[in-house]
DNA sequence: TTCTTTGCAATGCAGTCGTATTGCAAACGG
DNA sequence: CCGTTTGCAATACGACTGCATTGCAAAGAA
């Protein structure tokens, strides 16, 4: 075989790429065109790698879902071993939130990728991590009565808190306050 | 003048044919002609309404707008006068929520405009009623110790649920449940 | 009736979209 | 060296977009 290329380097190069064109113009401003222009390469090229433009969507959703996943293990690989319960529950909700800016863009493109799932429901069981599980996780780390809604409320909370940041009706200061005093109260 | 028309009753009528359009093909699907379309009228009307589309799409985020607003006052209303403070927040937070499949359609066309406002900043003062505003009124509704953070988490927690609810990874149940134990967490 | 103004319909235009098609150069297997 | 296969570029096409323009019918004002 001749060229040898690394297909998913090329893919994740254009998935990137349409990131940065849907964190800034939006997700309707994403086209074949655009994202190769912000990409560097031709048109040509992204059809190459992605036959359809519902699967190079596809392919960034994933990607978005990777990069959120990787900041919260990232975020939680640097509190060493055997954290206590509260800590790594502050640690991997905070690292959920916008905050920084580089968040913030994932965030914009992970709320467009929202309403977008609602009109391609094959693709929906993507975007976020496997809700369910997660807020298993959360009731686990929770003190004594495991009540499962404290867990689910949490997170919706952190959702919450995530989308007013986004719309600047919150600031980050008071969004963390609101998480810490909320966690006060689980944990009183 | 001749032809007497209430130019109101027009927009709104082209407006709900926009939110109609956008809840089940999405933002993306909203054009002059499909609008018109649904609508049952011609396109150049739609044009002699609204002579730009972001026009028509501000008037339309508006509408969203008035249409929660009217959700809440009616909720609220149908309690008669001097409810007791932990109802009216109950009732006031559970007509936020898209549960029945009316609010879903809203919730769908909010959230999409959502992330519309991000790229007209211009509109975004106009989606979501003056939210430090309402902080402060539940601040008002919570007992004793008015932490405005618990007001504000409350209100991140509605949104999250609202959220939520429209991705299908809870259920109404599931949510009217986190939300009346997160009021007995504060009610405490 | 005549005139003027308004409400709307129809058409045209330049641009962008997603996708199919075609062509060619570079790299390996033989 | 040769042929084949792969990686990519370029172009073409029909559908659609928002918007400008034009024309006309209906309804008061005179």
């Amino acid at each position: 075989m001749p060229r040898k290329v690394d297909p998913r380097q090329r893919r994740t190069l254009i998935a990137d790429a349409l990131m940065r064109v849907a964190a800034d113009r939006g997700l309707e401003a994403v086209s074949l065109r655009h994202v190769a222009a912000e990409a560097g390469v031709s048109a040509g090229m992204v059809q190459h790698y992605f036959t359809t433009k519902d699967e190079m969507m596809a392919f960034a959703l994933s990607v978005v879902r990777d990069r959120g996943r990787a900041r919260v293990e990232a975020a939680v690989a640097a509190l060493g071993p055997d954290p206590r319960p509260r800590l790594l529950l502050r640690t991997l909700l905070a690292a959920l939130l916008p905050l920084d800016e580089a968040a913030r863009a994932d965030g914009r493109v992970a709320l467009a990728f929202l309403s977008w799932t609602a009109l391609h429901p094959a693709a929906a069981p993507g975007l976020r991590p496997d809700t369910a599980q997660l807020v298993e996780f959360i009731a686990g780390l929770l003190p004594r009565p495991p009540a499962s809604d404290a867990a689910a409320g949490l997170l919706a909370l952190v959702e919450g808190l995530g989308v007013y940041l986004l719309g600047g009706q919150y600031t980050p200061a008071q969004a963390t306050a609101v998480l810490d005093h909320q966690l006060d109260l689980l944990f009183a």
